[in-house]
RNA sequence: GUGAGUGUAGCUCAGUUGGAUAGAGCACUGGGUUGUGGCCCCAGUGGUCGAGGGUUCGAGUCCCUUCACUCACCCCA
């Protein structure tokens, strides 16, 4: 093979499929039930939205877009993630005017220049969610409880949602600086990546895997203890309403999110048995997300969740392969002929139904049909091609019945019903 | 961008201290009653040993370069 599909883009094949569409069909019905609208946004952007958006000093915007000039001259870029197209569209359209209040899903593909490894590749799916114009916390709990519902129903098990409060402009730089205060003292512990972020963004330490680093971070002022009475408000009131919804959750002050736009709650549900890329999903508050990008001061809130992370966690018992319905086995020419009149009278009645075009022995057009899990078999030669009839065989049950052709339609019609 | 590991048939892998025509299992195709699947048996198709160069009488085995993949770092979903 010459040609392959390029580094970090991957191709979804036929017999993995099926849990893709399942878990699309699974979010679009609890999503819509929470009063959700699907938006669809374009692939494309001009590279100013992201930058913007998400922050120029953010790695996404620095080391990680696919921006390319088009023949016009203007830059543009493969979007990196959803959520500042969709505020884009929010605000393009004026939405606000319709409703200040816009709870939008969307499901597409994401691209970033990062070296691909388990769990993260540079073409990879998203599902969004998000609600614009709300600043309430019962919003904040309201997302959180619909994401938990839906990991639910999709089938994943011990996962740990995990939040924190980031606080706003107001207070985090001066938390910010705190820190940074703080591990001044121990920088002699913390290694080289550290001690630059000790200078771009302390924050980010707590992250670091390396043992000196987190001892050094152990007793490091939170950021809970730093933020102003509102955002402490605001914390206070998305923890408790996630309780009264029943939701065990875990503190984590340690969580820092990547992108600039970030503000106040911020979550995470992660799965230890993913390796190192262990989010499924992250999301949070955004409240400065649209002054950046339009000048409005619209609040809003939402997560993204790694679809080929979720596919990974599947259970793996499921079946999602579909199998077709009836194989036909056809012995000539004649009964070939009367096969493929048959197989696409049954495509029409949308029964999957297959047959072999190559004229093959009736042991090898056998063992296709049991390849592919064919519920039935017909057999068809020259005899019962005389007769009008055929032989329908039950793979499973070995029972064979002859049937009259004209009425094969509407036998294996009422055999589905029953099977319903 | 950095580091480590791995590249032999479609897939999973053997291949001794370098030695002659490169192997197995699975898969695929055909056959084992002339028109009946799964199990079993037999046969067959299929490989420029990732690529390029070097050492050697001789390289899948050793050396160099390069590419690809994987995992990890950075960072994120």
């Amino acid at each position: 093979m010459e040609i392959k599909a390029v580094r970090g883009f991957n191709d979804l094949l036929p017999n993995e499929i099926g849990k893709w569409q399942f878990v699309e069909e699974t979010a679009r019905e609890v999503f819509e039930g929470f009063g959700f609208s699907e938006i669809r946004i374009p692939i494309l952007e001009r590279t100013e939205l992201f930058s913007r958006g998400i922050g120029e000093a953010t790695d996404i915007v620095e080391k990680e877009m696919y921006t390319f000039t088009d023949r016009s001259g203007n830059s543009l870029t493969l979007r990196p993630e959803a959520t500042a197209s969709m505020a884009r569209a929010y605000l393009e359209h004026q939405l606000y005017t319709f409703d200040p209040v816009a709870k939008l899903y969307c499901i597409g593909p994401m691209f970033r220049y990062e070296r691909p490894q388990k769990g993260r590749y540079r073409q990879f799916y998203q599902i969004d969610a998000e609600v614009f114009g709300v600043e309430n916390p019962m919003v904040d709990a309201e997302v959180i409880v619909m994401l938990i519902h839906f990991l639910k129903r999709v089938g994943l098990e011990k996962l740990e949602l995990q939040i924190n409060s980031l606080g706003c402009h107001a207070c985090r730089p001066r938390y910010r600086e705190e820190l940074k205060k703080f591990l001044t003292q121990k920088s002699f512990q913390l290694c080289e990546d550290c001690q630059r972020r000790l200078q771009t963004n302390p924050l980010r330490i707590f992250d670091c895997k390396v043992e000196t680093c987190q001892e050094a971070i152990a007793n490091a002022p939170k950021v809970t203890d730093f933020i102003c009475p509102e955002c402490q408000k605001h914390f206070d009131k998305v923890k408790e309403h996630l309780e009264t919804a029943g939701l065990t959750y875990i503190l984590n002050p340690r969580m820092v999110r990547g992108l600039d736009y970030y503000t106040r709650t911020a979550f995470e549900v992660v799965s230890y048995q993913l390796g190192s890329q262990n989010a499924v999903t992250g999301g949070g508050r955004y409240d400065n997300l649209f002054q950046e990008i339009g000048g409005l001061e619209i609040p809003g809130i939402g997560f993204a969740i790694g679809m080929e992370r979720l596919v990974s966690l599947l259970p793996k018992d499921k079946e999602f392969v579909q199998t077709p319905y009836l194989f036909i086995a056809a012995l000539g020419e004649g009964p070939l002929k009367e096969a493929y009149r048959i197989v696409n009278q049954l495509h029409l009645q949308g029964i999957r139904a297959e047959l072999d075009y190559e004229g093959k022995s009736l042991k090898s057009q056998m063992r296709r049909a049991d390849k592919f899990k064919a519920q039935y078999v017909l057999i068809l030669g020259d005899e019962e091609l005389k007769q009008g009839k055929a032989v329908l065989r039950n793979m499973e049950t070995k029972f064979q019945e002859e049937i009259p052709i004209p009425n094969l339609v509407n036998i294996l019609k009422e055999k589905v019903r029953r099977q319903e």
